[in-house]
DNA sequence: ATAAACTAAACAAACGTTTGATTTATTCAA
DNA sequence: TTGAATAAATCAAACGTTTGTTTAGTTTAT
């Protein structure tokens, strides 16, 4: 299992964090320069050597703080027992958009991330690696439970039915500006539009995992 | 419409742009030194600016070479009339498939533009904008036909199934190491692991797709 | 008085690009 | 076909920036 580096930090740290995670995410690791982030972040260059040790250092912190922040949503999701098994698929599925559409900077730099081809450094590949399977073992338990049930069909392939919840997910956030063209939206503000694509997102979904795991119309 | 440069490149050009292609895809375009490129491409690195200009007008003729090369194919397939609606989609999936998985690391680069929050260059953002349309009017082709066939459902959002099609693609592409991990597929080659892996997507979409388009079991 | 926070300046290395010279290919009259 | 003339291709070296990091000194907090 993965050792999670129970580094804290400070109101500083985390404000260079922040700027670092919308830097990283608009112009990617090696296009962000740490003058970039000390300015924006309105500090001295040397304060990111002087906190993080380095600019990979400060990456690594980075996916620290982001995957401890969204690891803890999926156990309790399953481990209510008061819902039925598609119940649970479908509230995965929106805890899935709002966590995607929720960080979009952070999952923007976990994609790219995943893209490189040699790894940045293994911190980082260990802890995607990590979500990765917790998303993944996350929705099979939940599969597994309908199965018993009798609720599910048998031949389900999770690791692909995961990769359409998440490269759906991933690919309409990448390509929203395109959406909004085509669907004639840009009159609409950010946050309409988005609350207008979550709510298309989640239908499109759950219609596509209902028709998929359930044998007939349940629930 | 857009106007695509007509520009034809000699075969030392197009050593260096499938170079270029395989690093950028590897290490993105900022982590890519032109001097990388020129090493692997076993050139002199003003040889670069020489025949290209600039490393920005590299990545433009890599795009430009790349996306001519992929725009023809579904003409072909909406065209065909002996084709039923459902087997026009099937061959589209399929048709994505192989694209994708077949310039692995074009996508690669292509999904990294995307994820950039300002566009490199117009010409990119104009050239993938049309790949873009093309895919969505060719997948809404097929199922307006299929519409009109009364073999089609009439609630279907195009936008958000061509998003579940690229997109699982995608994640499955980009996530392929942890499914031959989880899978146990270590064993394999590169080649039949793509191979059977491309059988499991072609499937799972298509039943996917048949489920979401279509009334009920046909054909 | 000790430690932490912060700064301007300097550092060497790497960056994309240009220069100027040299080699290789092509052209074309003799 | 030859050979000078022109063009294209290639090269090592240098250009000025920008890069991440370090240093040495100053300010602020404990």
């Amino acid at each position: 299992m993965l050792i999670v580096n129970k580094m804290e930090y400070n109101a500083k740290q985390l404000q260079i964090i922040n700027v670092a995670e919308r830097l990283f995410a608009g112009k990617g690791f090696s296009g962000t320069s740490i003058r970039d982030i000390a300015h924006e972040a309105d500090i001295n260059v040397s304060m990111i050597s002087y906190y993080f040790g380095s600019k990979e250092k400060l990456i690594e912190a980075l996916f620290e703080v982001r995957s401890v922040e969204s690891t803890t949503r999926l156990e309790t999701i399953i481990a209510n027992d008061d819902l039925t098994p598609i119940q649970k698929v479908f509230i995965l599925i929106d805890s899935a958009i709002d966590r995607l559409m929720g960080n979009q900077s952070f999952h923007n730099i976990m994609l790219r991330e995943q893209l490189s081809g040699e790894d940045r450094t293994q911190v980082i590949s260990d802890l995607i690696f990590d979500l990765k399977l917790k998303n993944w073992k996350g929705l099979d338990t939940i599969i597994k439970e309908g199965q018993n049930n009798g609720h599910f069909r048998e031949d389900i392939d999770v690791l692909l039915l995961s990769a359409t919840l998440y490269g759906t997910v991933n690919q309409v956030i990448t390509t929203q500006s395109f959406f909004r063209k085509i669907n004639n939206l840009e009159h609409l503000t950010q946050e309409e539009f988005e609350k207008d694509l979550k709510l298309k997102l989640s239908k499109h979904l759950k219609s596509i995992f209902k028709a998929t795991v359930a044998y007939e119309t349940i629930e």
